[in-house]
DNA sequence: CTTGGAATGTCAACAAGGCTGACGTATGCT
DNA sequence: AGCATACGTCAGCCTTGTTGACATTCCAAG
C-alpha cells in the first residue's frame, strides 16, 4: 500500500518532500485551511437562514448566470432533490431568478437578483479577505504552487469544471 | 469592502496574484481539491458504518496516541457531544480504547486497537495516495508553496495545533 | 473535610444537508 | 406516437453538527 519508505530510498536527489511524514503534513494542513476557509462566510450566514450549502449554489450562479439547474447539480456534486431544497428558499426569498429556457423551454436558467447579489458580495468580500491575506503573506511564487497542487488533487471532471470557469468557457 | 480594484491600481510591480479573479480562483480550487481530498476515503467509509467524522477521530487519536477528550475537542472542532457519538461507536466497534487517566483520572486517554490502526492504515493510504500524486505532479517546490498558502489561511488558533502537530509538541 | 469547579459522559431534541426511490409534468427528439 | 430529458416534489433515511440539562468523578482550594 503505503510507498512512503520506496520514496525516501529513491531519493537520492530530492524526493524527501514525497515522504509519508510530508504527505500527512499536507492532509493536516488541508483539513485545517478548510475549517479558516469556510469560516467566515458561516458566521455570516448563521446569523441568517442560509447554511454553507447555499453560499455555493449562489457562488457558482453569480459566477456563471444564466446556467441551467443540470449544469449547477454537476459543479456541485450533489443530488437535485438536495439542491432543490436549497434553490427553492433561495427563489421564494428573491435572491435568484429562475427563467425559463427559450430555445429548450425545460431547461430552468438561474440568475440572481439584487438582493442576491448583495448576499453573495458579502460572503465573497469575507472569503475572499481571507484568501488575500494568505496570498499576501505567502507571496506571488507560493500562490502559484498552491493552486498547482490543488488543481493536481481535483478529480478528473472536477478539474474539467474548474479549468472551464476559470478560462472562461 | 472589496478592495480588488486598489489591488490592482497598486501593482507598479507584481500584484497581481491579488486581483479578484485571482482569489476567486483560489476559493474555487480549494472547494474542488477538498472534494477530492475526502472523495477516496469516503468511499471505503462509505462501505462501512462510519463516517467522515470518525476518520477524523481516527486520524488525530494516530497521531497523537493517548491525546485526551479534551485535546481531540479542541483539534476537530465539534462539540463533546458530536464528538461522543462518534467515539462511542469507534469504542464499541473495538477500533478505540479509552484509558482512564493515571495522574488525572477524570480524563481519558484514547488510543487505537489494532484493528483501529487497520482502519486507519487503509483510510490514510488511500488519501496519501491521492496527495502524493498530486505533489508529485506539482513538484516540490509547489508543494512548499501549496503549504505556506494553506498555513497562511489557517486560524490563529488552528495554526498553532496544525503546527504542534507537524514539529511534535 | 467540605465544597466548588473541571473533565467527562449521557439523554433528549432539533436542524442542515446529504442520500435513495418514486412519481408527475412539460418538453424535445426520433 | 413514443421514448428520453429536464425539472420539481414528496417521503423517508442517515450523518453530523448544534443546545440544554443533568450525573458522575475527581482535583484542589479553603
Amino acid at each position: 500500500m503505503s510507498d512512503g519508505r520506496a520514496a525516501q530510498v529513491y531519493s537520492g536527489e530530492s524526493l524527501l518532500f514525497l515522504t509519508d511524514e510530508q504527505l500527512r503534513q499536507g492532509i493536516e494542513a488541508m483539513f485545517f485551511a478548510y475549517r479558516g476557509f469556510t469560516a467566515d462566510p458561516d458566521r455570516i450566514l448563521g446569523e441568517m437562514a442560509y447554511g454553507r450549502a447555499h453560499h455555493r449554489a449562489v457562488h457558482f450562479i453569480n459566477r456563471a448566470p444564466g446556467t441551467t439547474v443540470n449544469n449547477l447539480l454537476a459543479i456541485l456534486g450533489v443530488t437535485k432533490q438536495s439542491l432543490n431544497r436549497v434553490l427553492r428558499t433561495l427563489i421564494s426569498d428573491g435572491l435568484v431568478e429562475s427563467r425559463v429556457g427559450t430555445s429548450d423551454k425545460r431547461e430552468r436558467h438561474l440568475f440572481l437578483t439584487e438582493t442576491g447579489l448583495q448576499l453573495e458580495q458579502q460572503l465573497s468580500d469575507a472569503q475572499r479577505a481571507r484568501m488575500r491575506s494568505a496570498f499576501r503573506d505567502a507571496g506571488p511564487e507560493a500562490v502559484a504552487g498552491f493552486k498547482q497542487v490543488l488543481e493536481a488533487m481535483m478529480d478528473t471532471d472536477m478539474r474539467r469544471a474548474y479549468v472551464n470557469l476559470r478560462d472562461g468557457a
